[in-house]
DNA sequence: GCGTATATTAAGTTAATATTAAGCGAATTT
DNA sequence: AAATTCGCTTAATATTAACTTAATATACGC
C-alpha cells in the first residue's frame, strides 16, 4: 500500500513517515501544495493525508485536484481548523475522512487501516489463513504458531501478497506498492528480498509453494 | 502518559506535579486558561486535570475549547466550588470526573489512574505477567520476588512497555508518551535508558530478551 | 537449444541501534 | 555554601542488521 502525506511542519511529517512505514506502507511525502499535486499526477496512491493548511496552493484546491486525478484515492484531511463549515466542506469535496490537530498517531494510524480496509480481504488486526497468522499489530507472521522472524521489508512484502491472495502481483505492483518514491524500478532488489522471504518459510513450514512464480506475470500467494 | 495540569496556585500545581511524575506520568503544566488550550493545540494528552477556577479564561469554557480539540482526551475538573449545577455543567461538557477542593492527592492519583486504565490491558494497581510483578502503587518491579533497582525514567519506560505489550511500541511512540514538552525528538537519550534498563533486567532474571528489539519498527516487552 | 525471465550468491553500502564515557544540574549531605 | 551523589542527557564511536547491487546460475517457454 502506498500512502502520499502532505504537511509542511518537516518535524511532524518525519515522525509520521516513521509511524507509517513501520506499519508496512511504502510513504512519499510533499510540504506543500503544488507537489502534492505533481506526485499524484506521476504516481498512484493508495491514500493521501493532507493538511489542509499548506503554503503555495490552498489544502481544498489541492483535494480537488487530487480527487480528480485519481478517483479511488482515499483522502483524509487534517486541519487545525475545527471549524465544522471547512469539515463539510472537505467531505463534499471528497475527502473520506477528516482529522483535528492535534491527534494521537494511534488515531491517523486508525483510520488510516480503516480507509484502506475495504480494498483487503480480510479487515481485522489479526488474520487467519490456514496455518498462517499475521499479526498486524506485531507485525508478526506465525505457521501453525511456529514464529517467522521476518524483517520490515519482508514483512510488508508477505503482508502485500497476503492481503491481495486472490491476485496475481506483477514485480511491478509490487514494488510500487512496497516501495517509495527513491526506488530504482530496474533494481533487482525485490527480487531478492523474494527469495530471503521463501527460504524463511521454507523454514518454518517445509513447503516451498508459499509464494508461487507465474512467469511473465507476478508473484502470487497460496496459502 | 502524558497529562497537562492546569492550576492557578502554583504551590499546589508543583505539588501535583512531583507527585505525578513520579507515578511515571510525563507533566506539563499552564496556569491559566488561555495557555492550557494552546497547549492543547500542540500536544496530545491522555488527560487533562482542569482547575475550574482559573484567570484570563473561564474553566468551562476551556473544558468546552479543550475536548473540541481532542475527543478522546480524559478530563478532570477541580473546582472549589462545590454547586451540584456547575458539576453536571462540566460532565455535560465533556469532563470525566470532577473532584472538590480540598482533596486527598492520593484521591486525584487514583482517579488518573481509573480513567487512564481502559487504554491498558490491565487494569489493577499490580500486574504480575509471568515472573513479573509491577506495583504501580510502590513504583516496583521484581523479577521472582526479587527487587530490580529502576530510576524514574527507566521505572516509566517500562512500565509503558509492560501495559502495552501486545504491541510493538516505535521510539516515537515511546519519546510521545514518557517524554513531557522539552523533550529533544532527536535525542539520542531514550536508547540510553533502553540501555540501562536491560542491563539491570539481565542482572536480574539473567535473561536479555526481555526488550526485544524489532529493527526499524521499536520495542517490545517480551514477558 | 536460444533467449529471456527469474533465482541464487556473495559482497558492498547504508541505516538503525548499542555502547561508552563525559557533562550537567538538581537535590542532599556535610 | 562547598562537596557529593544521582539521574538524565549528550555526543562520539562501535556494532549490527537490513537493504541493495552486481555478478553468475538456473529454469522455462518458444
Amino acid at each position: 500500500m502506498r500512502i502520499l502525506l502532505v504537511e509542511d511542519e518537516s518535524q511532524l511529517l518525519n515522525a509520521y513517515v516513521k509511524g507509517l512505514k513501520q506499519d508496512g506502507y511504502a510513504i512519499d511525502t510533499a510540504s506543500d501544495g503544488a507537489s502534492a499535486v505533481e506526485l499524484c499526477e506521476i504516481n498512484t496512491y493508495d491514500l493521501v493525508v493532507l493538511d489542509i493548511n499548506l503554503p503555495k496552493l490552498n489544502g481544498i484546491e489541492v483535494l480537488k485536484q487530487v480527487r480528480t486525478l485519481n478517483k479511488s484515492v482515499k483522502i483524509i484531511i487534517v486541519s487545525a481548523n475545527r471549524s465544522i463549515e471547512q469539515r463539510i466542506e472537505g467531505l463534499d469535496l471528497g475527502a473520506n475522512d477528516y482529522l483535528t490537530k492535534p491527534f494521537d498517531f494511534q488515531e491517523l494510524r486508525a483510520r488510516i487501516r480503516a480507509l484502506l480496509r475495504r480494498d483487503f480481504i480480510s479487515q481485522p488486526k489479526v488474520l487467519s489463513i490456514n496455518d498462517f497468522n499475521i499479526d498486524l499489530n506485531l507485525h508478526q507472521i506465525t505457521y501453525q504458531g511456529k514464529m517467522i522472524l521476518l524483517t520490515l521489508k519482508e514483512y510488508t512484502i508477505l503482508t502485500y501478497l497476503i492481503q491481495n491472495r486472490e491476485r496475481i502481483i506483477s514485480s511491478e505492483e509490487l514494488l510500487e506498492k512496497c516501495w517509495n518514491d527513491e526506488a530504482d524500478p530496474f533494481s533487482e532488489a525485490m527480487r531478492v528480498h523474494i527469495y530471503a522471504l521463501r527460504k524463511k518459510i521454507q523454514e518454518a513450514t517445509q513447503r516451498d509453494d508459499v509464494i508461487q512464480t507465474v512467469k511473465g506475470v507476478g508473484y502470487r500467494f497460496n496459502p
